[in-house]
DNA sequence: ATTATCTATAGATCTATAGATAATGC
DNA sequence: ATTATCTATAGATCTATAGATAATGC
């Protein structure tokens, strides 16, 4: 029964991985212990000899997930002629709308996040101000300390458009608020001003 | 212990109204039903004479908070010479950022609402919609079947503005993100084109 | 007689803990 | 000897139902 240190590591790894899924599919309240260790293909009485508490899981898997999101972002914009352009392609796609599961946390979880503790919300803050630098390098700006108006304006309106998509069934109203948003966001960034 | 028919129905309704108030404080799986009829004054057990599940009762909660969401866009722009700013500024202040329990159910209730049944999503389909009419009266545009590009941009700025603003707690960066989404508000209205 | 609401409960699930088991690591 | 994971369980909570109670409405 028991597995090596270098094997029980992955598996707490898996864990976070696997939660870091199914907590953005169905939500923090949406999924017990018992199925998060059994999607790592493990039994629920191990869950406390690797995390303090549900809610510890929740940090960390938030943290997780926040961070692939933002490397999802660099990516994007490193092998583009036009970075902001590539990332709202694919953040504002019908392929991202529909995919709950590995799509943006603050999308899956934002409303759930303002709910929980503030171990669960710090890695949110962290993620959103990592998204803006994001934002700010792509448009040139010098680095500061906080994000630009424009970052945060664009960020505001990816998360309310695709938020706002995924609860409208009507497809041609759906596509309506992720094509507004993807027009939008270009204009903002383009607009030549000093913020 | 039975109440008259007139009693049994204003019963019925501050079932639904406290509702919208907790589900929106708490999220959908966040309260139980006993808690649900503790909130308007009853018990458990008289939930199924009233309403068919829980899902039922989400639904009708849901709808209840958005024509009351709708209702104070109306109210804010028709007492205004400036009817866009009065309902951005009412929207983007902090105290609707602090107020989830009587504030907008589509920022307290999005990421949650979007794994509910289609019974419960409708009401928001139908909510933002009606948002989007309201904002297109604003803007001065003809009746049209669909909303305009800009009301579905401005909203979707709203909503994500707010949704990251619960989620921050430095206080300067959070209320950032509600001042920059005032102010792109007010240029997106305000453009002169033709979508 | 009807019925709105109550108390009580079934059966499922939830988080968390206790102690057993069997493999690792010294 | 230590420990990662297992089975089993405690105690609380959840949705939903059954049947009792007491007031309304005919």
């Amino acid at each position: 029964m028991r597995v090596s240190r270098a094997q029980a590591e992955e598996n707490r790894d898996r864990v976070i991985t696997v939660a870091s899924r199914l907590f953005r599919e169905r939500g923090f309240d949406g999924i017990g212990l018992k199925d998060l260790m059994k999607g790592a293909g493990l039994t629920q009485g191990g869950f406390y000899k690797q995390f303090q508490s549900k809610d510890d899981l929740a940090a960390l898997a938030s943290r997780r997930a926040l961070e692939e999101a933002t490397r999802r972002w660099s990516d994007a914009a490193a092998d583009s002629d036009d970075p902001l352009g590539a990332v709202a392609a694919f953040y504002l796609s019908r392929d991202h709308r529909g995919e709950k599961a590995e799509g943006c946390p603050i999308v899956a979880l934002g409303a759930d996040a303002a709910r929980q503790s503030a171990e669960v919300r710090k890695p949110f803050e962290d993620g959103i101000r990592a998204h803006c630098e994001v934002l700010d390098e792509m448009m040139g700006g010098v680095a500061a300390k906080d994000p630009s108006s424009k970052a945060m304006a664009i960020l505001s309106m990816m998360v309310g458009a695709v938020t706002l998509s995924r609860l409208i069934a009507d497809e041609h109203l759906s596509e309506g608020f992720l094509d507004a948003a993807t027009e939008e966001v270009r204009r903002i960034a383009a607009r030549d001003d000093d913020n």
